[in-house]
DNA sequence: GCTTGACCTTTACGTAGCGGAAAGGTTTAT
DNA sequence: ATAAACCTTTCCGCTACGTAAAGGTCAAGC
């Protein structure tokens, strides 16, 4: 088959213009000119703007898309593939969107309270991706399947008051966290007192405490970039901070 | 809390310079200016910004964005309402061009054949109603070797229109299992919609829907590696629920 | 008290990926 | 034969910022 700017456009969803375009910036050139300098795309254009396509809806820029498929390396199957990592990856995004998006409805309707960075979780993009996928079997393998899936089915057993005092607590936690930092000692009592709102907000999700494995989920905090993120975000060291707060809080100190 | 311009910045995953950006243009102004000229942004300022991505996300130009939320009439609740609408919808188109990827890929590898058409499902939408005057025929005897072999037949006298449909039931069924997952109860009424939207999905590809049928096929489901593999993508022994489900709805669970 | 570095400010020019209009040639249908 | 519907190139405009440049502010450490 053969196809006019038109026609090829009309297939794929784009203008023809944007074909012009993909000509002009040499991204994707008909198949050949006609006598009358019509433009002539056949199916191996086709296939090219396809691909073109995958990538464009994954954000990449043309210059880029230009690079990958005209270099000889090109490994179509494998990018492929790699399109469908991302898309799922995507998915998951959009998923933690829609969450969010629930989360404020319910939060608007006063069901729950929603901290200032729950309220962003979703937007901010691959940073959190990556790292899942990097410290996600790494912290299960370290910290126990077991306790991480024991919290997740308690989470699950609370009742919509239990999980907005949850979420207030989190939120106090971070308030506290801020204020403590700015005395700058982890035995200070507002960062004490941190410490022993943490103790409560674990106590929803274990269901045993102990100061041992308190003292564990602390340094967990700076061993494990996710979370690392998660406070630092309040302020450089943030993590640090918290895991000495707790460490005084539980006397494993030393 | 307040935050100045940097710290929203990393709270909201958004640059600095979008925020500048955003007061310069009246969309989002800081809470007040302090003596040095800094921006400082309260917590109405981070409900705003929220409400800002949500449609930024959504590909709203920020001037309409700007209308919207100024708007008096502005209700807060139904524009929420409105974007968990609409990120479902996009979900679900990305599910169709996860849906394609896959199926390039088995195109690639010499499994299937796909038509021109078939290979910017997902890309576009409505478009396609006006392709199926000027290009029907030619689909139509390009279509056969798409399915399972069974289905063949009905395929071939599909239109354009009804393959989009179809492709879009079949997200919709991957989307509405893994929803009945988390139940665990293949009796749950999301279980009992997945059987039901199959059925539908079986309709487009039998002639005569029959429960004893649809109970065959997925006992198949299971016994088939290649279906076993198919479902379990979402989850392991995904499969195993879907014939329970289906054979709940079916009253053949005896 | 002074420096350093990480903040903040405004101004201003640059860029990607097209959209759209102008001015004209070609093809097809009636 | 004429209109409608294509096609062409050229060029200017737009959005949503990125990226300097040039300078003021603030807290920390020496």
């Amino acid at each position: 088959m053969e196809y006019t700017v038109q026609k090829l456009a009309q297939l794929a969803g784009v203008s023809s213009r944007t074909l012009r375009y993909y000509d002009e910036i040499g991204l994707l050139k008909p198949a050949r000119i006609n006598s009358s300098g019509y433009r002539i795309y056949g199916s191996a254009e086709i296939d090219k703007l396809q691909q073109i396509l995958f990538y464009r809806e994954l954000g990449v820029e043309l210059e880029k898309i230009k690079k990958i498929i005209h270099s000889s390396s090109f490994d179509s199957l494998k990018a492929l593939q790699e399109h469908r990592t991302k898309l799922v990856e995507n998915k998951k995004q959009l998923e933690l969107l829609i969450t969010n998006v629930e989360k404020t409805i319910a939060n608007y309707e006063g069901r729950i309270v929603m901290s200032d960075q729950e309220k962003f979780t979703g937007f901010k993009q691959k940073l959190i991706n990556d790292n899942e996928a990097k410290y996600g079997k790494e912290i299960r393998a370290k910290y126990g399947n077991e306790k991480v899936d024991r919290s997740n089915q308690k989470l699950m057993g609370l009742t919509p008051e239990q999980y907005a005092e949850l979420q207030k607590l989190e939120a106090e936690i971070m308030d506290t966290l801020q204020a403590a930092l700015t005395t700058g000692d982890p035995a200070s009592e507002l960062a004490q007192e941190t410490a022993d709102l943490h103790r409560q907000w674990l106590s929803y999700t274990w269901d045993k405490y102990s100061e041992e494995a308190h003292a564990g989920l602390a340094q967990m905090y700076v061993d494990d970039a996710r979370f690392t993120a998660y406070y630092d975000r309040i302020q450089a060291g943030a993590a640090k901070f918290l895991r000495d707060a707790i460490l005084i809080y539980t006397g494993k100190n030393k």
